[in-house]
DNA sequence: GCGACAG
DNA sequence: ATCTTGTCGC
């Protein structure tokens, strides 16, 4: 199967039945020791006008500092149902994608990883269309069980499914709610956790997902205020 | 049949 | 996610 030329125009049966096929093929390994450039995705909706904006932004890593920023407005052409997410947010997030002029090395995304039902939440379908590491971080929990987390900033406890292990729940600032990290694709359980714990500052939403929500919200902001 | 349910 | 007012807290 080419994933390049993937149609997304599928039922949402077809959808499960591309999910199970794909989630044969992520790939778990360490994220490389050191790397150049970290990205981040998010999307904002303008509801009433069924338009989406999809928003990359890049930092060098591991200092953070901005290098540049993308994005595509296109239809909404997928309903929200959970577990199906990717079918809605992944077409458009390749599209910006196709608009940076520095690839990156690793993708932090907006939404689970293999802390999914079929194994392929958002984080590893956009990792397995780019091909390059990707990381899940999402603010709830889709699927799988945790005991008891301390809410104190950096602590951490295993999201298990079905006996496995397929993420973390993080908290990333004390007394707030924890975060749902998976690795995506071409990463593993420990250096996904360790890469949003280096992201992480003065917020709950590590650094670079907080502007790439905050560059897709401004976004989308211009699209419903304008004509 | 009854909840649960990323964004 | 979006919509939406005031309100509690650092």
């Amino acid at each position: 199967m080419d994933i390049s030329a993937m149609s997304w125009d599928l039922s949402p049966q077809e959808a499960v039945n591309l999910q199970r096929e794909l989630a044969g093929r992520v790939s778990f390994r360490p994220l490389p020791k050191r790397f150049d450039i970290l990205a981040a995705s998010d999307i904002a909706y303008a509801k009433e006008k069924n338009r989406l904006v999809a928003v990359i932004v890049t930092f060098r890593w591991p200092d953070l500092e901005p290098v540049e920023a993308v994005h595509v407005i296109s239809p909404v052409r997928f309903p929200y149902i959970p577990g199906l997410l990717s079918f809605r947010e992944v077409p458009a997030l390749l599209e910006a994608y196709e608009l940076l002029r520095l690839p990156p090395d690793v993708m932090l995304c907006d939404g689970q990883g293999i802390a999914h039902p079929r194994r392929l939440g958002l984080a590893s379908h956009l990792g397995l269309c780019l091909a390059i590491p990707t990381v899940g971080c999402a603010k709830k929990r889709l699927c799988g069980i945790h005991g008891p987390l301390e809410l104190r900033r950096g602590f951490d406890v295993p999201l298990v499914m079905n006996g496995e292990i397929v993420g973390c729940v993080l908290c990333s600032r004390d007394g707030v709610k924890p975060l749902f990290i998976s690795p995506g694709h071409l990463s593993d359980l420990e250096t996904s956790r360790e890469l949003v714990r280096r992201c992480l500052g003065r917020f709950r939403i590590p650094e670079p997902l907080r502007q790439a929500h905050h560059l897709a919200t401004r976004l989308r902001e211009q699209l419903t205020t304008r004509a």
